[in-house]
DNA sequence: TTTT
DNA sequence: TTTT
């Protein structure tokens, strides 16, 4: 059993790329998701600089990650459901990175608002629907680490 | 919302620390979590010495923490509840370095077996009772970074 | 383990009662919960009058049941966070009904908008905030059905 | 989002049976799942007769439900993995029943122990395997009310 | 008995 | 490197 649920907003546009084998797409983005602090411990690391939100890391894949590019932007709430995943890279400097990241089966767009900070996103929406689930589980099968380029 | 469920085997035995201000105990360790992968795909892995299971930090706090330290060791099975958690510390080389963690709610013990890797493990225990929930929730307050000294 | 994670809309305003013995408030409300079809099971479902969402029942106690009577409505969004309980009573013919439901840790207001159904609803609340979390957690003791007049 | 996470002991051995039009299987049991009680509150709740575990009825199609009901017993610890379901039916006596349930996902062995209750269970498994994974994920679909016979 |  |  491996199980993640989020709900929080995210950090920067999402990225889109391909992978270079099947062309299958793949989204990276990172969640903003509030820590669970008091009103007094909140305000407490507001002044002290220290950050009141956990900052995660989601991957998607397929048809999900499609729509994540298209619909979503800075800002934006959703809903994550997914698995955890570890993944290890060699990076420039030699050195081995250690990457721990949420692997999202689905992501739920919790807002259709009109504060859209990215302007080139949100065309063609359905609109009225305000809680649409693009699935990522469409037949998912796990991806060789060396396939992915980031 | 910041759910995280895991169901996995230690790494290794738990290791406990105090905190300096407080005395209040910390437990960690990791988690061996299987992949989801087709038997296939499970082969293949394992046949380029690539991991079948994802590696997951834990970090327990307070009586909970105790038990874990107490009653667990290399190679058990339990089911873990928490939140995801981010942080970051510099290293020796002065570099930052990111840390993405699951902080336990509870800790469930999914296995009272006799394969105990850990001779001195698991005195005392219940004995009969074989899913015992030592809950890390009683009072817990979120802790400054800087008081964790790893 | 016994987690239940919804996202859903109130089928009518909340109820809110409070126990005979302590006063501690309860609150109930149901949530339609929409099933997972594709957009043709979706309209075939809605072509032969079929429910496209479950309904589901959730009690919340102490000030979380007062922030729910209080800020929620007919419509509103919600993300619930709890476990699943099953109670029985005796019903006015004598018969034995069973209950299944979801008592509530957390819930989550994932909106903060004006299509108000219940007007007296959402006075002095914090405003910008649109994702606020009343806590249930808070020294929870579960309560003997006995108690409860419902 | 709609998730449901126990893990529990069957309280009787699980049903098999298989839908009229398409021949696929269907298996139903239920779970008992401890109550999150104290240990105080625990031995009033047994003096008094009172449950200490909630009762939770799970359905699982496809082939997990066919390995549900060749390994699985009475007293079984297992994992579920699902969503939680609303279905009504009007009884012999032409009252409407509401039924809630688990329609799992996914069903963890998590005990592979010899003290089995069906001695005709258990046959050709895996063995040394403790954690077994039978997803019944596969390409379910929601299934017309009307075409279950119970 | 159900929501958008 | 982070969001409202």
């Amino acid at each position: 059993m491996n199980k993640v649920i989020l709900i929080g907003r995210l950090t920067a546009d999402p990225e889109l790329r391909f992978l270079p084998g099947n062309g299958r797409a793949v989204s990276n983005f990172s969640l903003a998701v509030d820590k669970d602090l008091s009103r007094d411990k909140k305000q407490e690391f507001e002044q002290q600089g220290k950050p009141t939100a956990d900052f995660i890391r989601i991957v998607v894949f397929g048809r999900s990650a499609e729509n994540c590019a298209n619909y979503l932007a800075k800002g934006r709430l959703v809903a994550v459901d997914g698995r955890l995943q570890t993944r290890s890279y060699e990076n420039a400097q030699g050195q081995r990175v250690y990457i721990t990241e949420v692997l999202a089966n689905s992501v739920e767009f919790l807002e259709w608002g009109d504060n859209n900070s990215a302007g080139n996103k949100r065309e063609n929406n359905k609109g009225s629907n305000d809680s649409m689930d693009f699935s990522a589980a469409e037949g998912f099968q796990p991806v060789d680490d060396d396939d992915i380029p980031f």
